[in-house]
DNA sequence: TCATAAGACGGACTGTAGTCCGCTAAAGTC
DNA sequence: GACTTTAGCGGACTACAGTCCGTCTTATGA
């Protein structure tokens, strides 16, 4: 129980760098990847809503609390499942080309986001809706969603300083919600008439004095 | 099997009139009202989010199956319960005095409509997230949407018939969702900032030339 | 290579939404 | 008041989300 055991004290032996947790077991990250691609594949050939976890949980040959441990919840999994397609927007809307990209004029950034969004939304309406109703309030919780309503935020103040930014930026994101867009689509609303509509609306909004 | 029976043929006898549906059976007017007074009280003691179904079938005394036969599901539950409110709101909107009633100018009256309906979502905000959230695009399907939805087509319409009015009142709509209230309120919004931002947001999308 | 502990595994378990169907009671008919 | 029809009743049943905890695997370092 004294220093013998060498230069290194327990300290530099045990204690863990902070802010820099273990990687990833080897069996977790195999598993999660299992789950992932066998979600992918039940939810394409039977629907989103007809897969229960308990099938993807045996068609990835792992136990459901797997399932449950790693993804938290029915929207934890489609969350994990449109990071891929909305990281690729996250990247062209941080460093892209204009209008979508910075260097474009605010208004002209707003909708160039709202008609990529509405493209994403409309190819995987069902999955968003999962990860935003699987649980209350999933949609104002979750990562994306207050990247984009950050990113709305920052352009809203500088074309129209004059808003409450913060409060518009939710608005401006509350005619994506995935149940929405899905409802507008079964009344017969094509993609173009949404797109026009809201492009028609947000320029009229942020464009006034 | 001849005319013998009289002069009150099968037809005259059996045929019910058409869109007349028998009226409520007593025992299912009972069981009806049993049900709502259980879940009101139920709600109001507990929290609408802990009181499952089986509960409010056994406060009120009746069978499961009952719940169900009558109000679909958990959502129809909420609605229900909400029904009486949101009546009264109607009625003001329909034949009250201006500027929420008619004779007030189109965009004075769909800014009296949101705060009223602002003023009734915060007071039952868990109510309207139950009917709105307990199954998928329960929000889009119950009456009373529609009815907002019509009515501020209408008033839009009339405001600015350059806009696409059937569109932009699901828009107007958008940002009542009860799941998108509660969020705002849970990151400390209060309602006036809430009302104010909507406000502002209406009449400079509805007065614009 | 072995000992050890952090952490993952997985399936049994719980609680709830929603369905089903044989049974019961209310309304209408004579 | 008995008989028939029809709607409503209700609880057993199914399926699913989500939890829990004893067991097993991996990473580590000596």
């Amino acid at each position: 129980m004294n220093d013998s055991t060498g230069p290194r004290s327990a300290l530099q032996r045990k204690l863990p760098v902070v802010g820099q947790p273990r990687p990833e077991r080897a069996d977790a990250r195999r598993n999660r990847l299992r789950v992932l691609e066998a979600a992918d594949r039940l939810f394409a050939e039977q629907g989103v809503k007809n897969v229960s976890l308990d099938a993807i949980a045996a068609a990835a040959g792992v136990g459901k609390g797997t399932v449950f441990r790693r993804f938290g919840d029915r929207a934890g999994l489609a969350v994990a499942l449109l990071d891929e397609r909305e990281q690729e927007l996250q990247a062209k809307i941080l460093s892209g080309p204009p209008p979508l990209g910075p260097g474009a004029a605010p208004v002209l950034r707003v909708k160039a986001f709202l008609d990529a969004y509405l493209d994403l939304l409309d190819r995987h309406v069902e999955l968003f809706m999962d990860s935003e109703n699987a649980s209350d309030g999933a949609r104002y919780r979750i990562g994306s969603y207050n990247l984009w309503h950050q990113h709305l935020a920052l352009l809203i103040e500088e074309a129209r300083p004059d808003l409450d930014a913060d409060y518009t930026a939710h608005l401006v994101l509350a005619p994506l919600a995935a149940d929405l867009h899905k409802s507008l689509r079964d009344q017969g609303f094509d993609l173009p008439r949404i797109k026009s509509g809201l492009r028609t609306a947000t320029t009229t909004l942020l464009s006034a004095v």
